[in-house]
RNA sequence: GCGCUCGUAGCUCAAUGGAUAGAGCAUCUGACUACGGAUCAGAAGGUUGGGGGUUCGAAUCCCUCCGAGCGCGCCA
């Protein structure tokens, strides 16, 4: 998704506009993917350029350099403000080059505009639901999974920055066997006995069975551990997020699914649809149908429904509540249930790519120089919390933020928690630092800020004034 | 075996199909009695895993090989 800023886009939409007359005038077709326009790599190739010479050229007949110098000559009779120079370069190449003056309009609308610089109205009318972490209610979040509130938050924040409307969603597994798992593992800690062996290793349940003793005495049946067990996570699930700036709008619970006969509805609509079959006593959806690799299971001959079939129902209810949009972050180890929950989709009669999955690679944690070998069940896991117990929030979101999710992460925690130049975080904060003593400097010197109309802009030519401006307006 | 994602400087990572592949750290050379020395200036460092192909142009797209991570259940 792109978020170009109003400003560019008016220098943009003036040079593009220029071109387009250009082409015309000297007799090219436009190109069919448009005019496109942006700021080259390397400075002394101008403020803006274009390759649209290199893609009129061959159906001319003629050299991209000397189309290029066509169009040169026509956009030298009507050049938009600010141009100073107009260059053909490199293998066909037409380069722009601004004079100062065009940044220092970034320069006020930055200040015109405030907090709102930067935002827009593209999505303005659509409702996007996001849902985000959603990791099982059975223990502390992961270290890992801050990567996914980060990026999840900052998304959301993004979206809502262009007009659209956003909600912030939280799935909890609440209805699965991991559920009554967690609580024979609960209770086994509560009665001093180890955990069962497929269960739930970790000391935060000795911590949990003492607090659920001196809150509800000695004795506590299973069913009150399931339930003040259950509460108690999804409390602490709140608090770690809350620490670390994540506000849901929804925690959706899965059993309320169930409750409301959602999936029993998902079930006959997909049937009614003629999309499912009997086959060994189970239900199949005919996913191959909407391009997946095979058909998967919705009801297992034991009659209980699978996970993907209390998903589809779970995405069934979130347009039904009025999204229009899904949008789900998941950790790359789910990539594989991607196709089967959109073709469930499409065959229930949704637009294709529903929901949009964003697949983010998984996060390793190192420290003291070796890789943090981590496992749920083993129980041997660092938290979130033990993060966010060592290092600033906004280190920690930053940190998570600061690499693609296209590759594998490894979370430093030695470098993180380190005040020293290998920690990028420690440079943003020293910047700040040093720009906060300049001004308290100022201030005692008597130097005052006047308003933006009374300042001589025309001051700002420095190379690096001017590359500040710049990377303010793309 | 099949599928998804990835492989870029010593390290951690950038790069809407564009021009000479860029930053930070580390390394090396040098500067500096002033706004926070937690500084500044500069240098060196690359066959973008290998090989083919498409294109005027490929780190990017296609094929293939090598390597890494993760998935391939009537689990959740």
């Amino acid at each position: 998704m792109v978020f170009p800023n109003p400003e560019a886009l008016v220098i943009r939409d003036q040079l593009v506009a220029a071109l387009r007359a250009a082409l015309d005038d000297a007799g090219f077709p436009l190109p069919a993917a448009g005019v496109s326009l942006e700021p080259p790599k390397q400075r002394e190739h101008g403020d803006w350029s274009t390759n649209v010479a290199l893609q009129v050229a061959k159906a001319a007949g003629m050299s991209p350099r000397d189309a290029a110098s066509r169009i040169v000559a026509s956009l030298e009779t009507a050049a938009p403000r600010h141009v100073e120079a107009i260059e053909v370069a490199g293998p066909g190449f037409v380069n722009f080059h601004l004079a100062p003056t065009w940044l220092h309009d970034v320069l006020r609308t930055v200040v015109e505009q405030g907090e709102r610089f930067g935002h827009g109205d593209a999505l303005a009318a659509a409702r996007i639901n996001l849902e985000f972490v959603s990791a099982n209610p059975t223990g502390p979040l992961h270290a890992g999974g801050g990567r996914w509130v980060a990026v999840g938050d900052a998304l959301a924040n993004l979206l809502a920055a262009q007009g659209a409307t956003v909600h912030r969603e939280y799935y909890l597994n609440d209805a699965g066997n991991q559920l009554d798992l967690f609580n024979a593992s609960l209770m086994a800690r509560y009665e001093g006995r180890p955990p069962p062996e497929d269960g739930y290793q970790g000391e935060y349940l000795v911590d949990m069975a003492d607090r659920m003793r001196a809150e509800l005495g000695d004795a506590v049946t299973p069913e009150q551990a399931l339930e003040w067990g259950y509460e108690d996570v999804k409390r602490q699930l709140r608090d770690d997020l809350g620490r670390i700036g994540v506000h849901f709008d929804t925690w959706f619970s899965e059993r309320t699914l169930h409750e409301r006969g959602e999936v029993a509805r998902v079930l006959a609509d997909l049937a009614a649809r003629g999309v499912t079959y009997e086959r060994d006593g189970a239900t199949w959806l005919r996913a191959t149908d909407f391009g997946d690799q095979r058909d998967r299971v919705l009801v297992k001959s034991d009659g209980s429904t699978t996970y993907l079939c209390n998903d589809l129902a779970y995405h069934e209810d979130k347009f039904a509540r009025g999204w229009t949009h899904l949008i789900d972050i998941w950790g790359a180890d789910h990539h594989g249930q991607v196709r089967s929950l959109q073709a469930g989709l499409e065959a229930l009669g949704h637009p294709p790519g529903e929901p949009e999955v964003v697949l983010g690679q998984l996060v390793k944690v190192q420290r003291a120089g070796e890789l943090v070998r981590m496992s749920r069940r083993a129980g041997n896991i660092i938290t979130l919390a033990d993060i966010l117990d060592e290092v600033d929030p906004d280190v920690a979101r930053l940190t998570f933020l600061l690499q693609s999710i296209d590759t594998q992460q490894t979370f430093d925690l030695d470098v993180v928690t380190a005040q020293s130049m290998e920690n990028p975080v420690y440079y943003v904060q020293y910047a700040h630092a040093r720009i906060a003593s300049i001004g308290r400097k100022a201030a005692e010197l008597g130097v005052t800020r006047a308003p933006l109309d009374d300042v001589d802009l025309s001051l700002l030519v420095h190379e690096r004034e001017l590359d500040l401006l710049r990377s303010l307006s793309v």
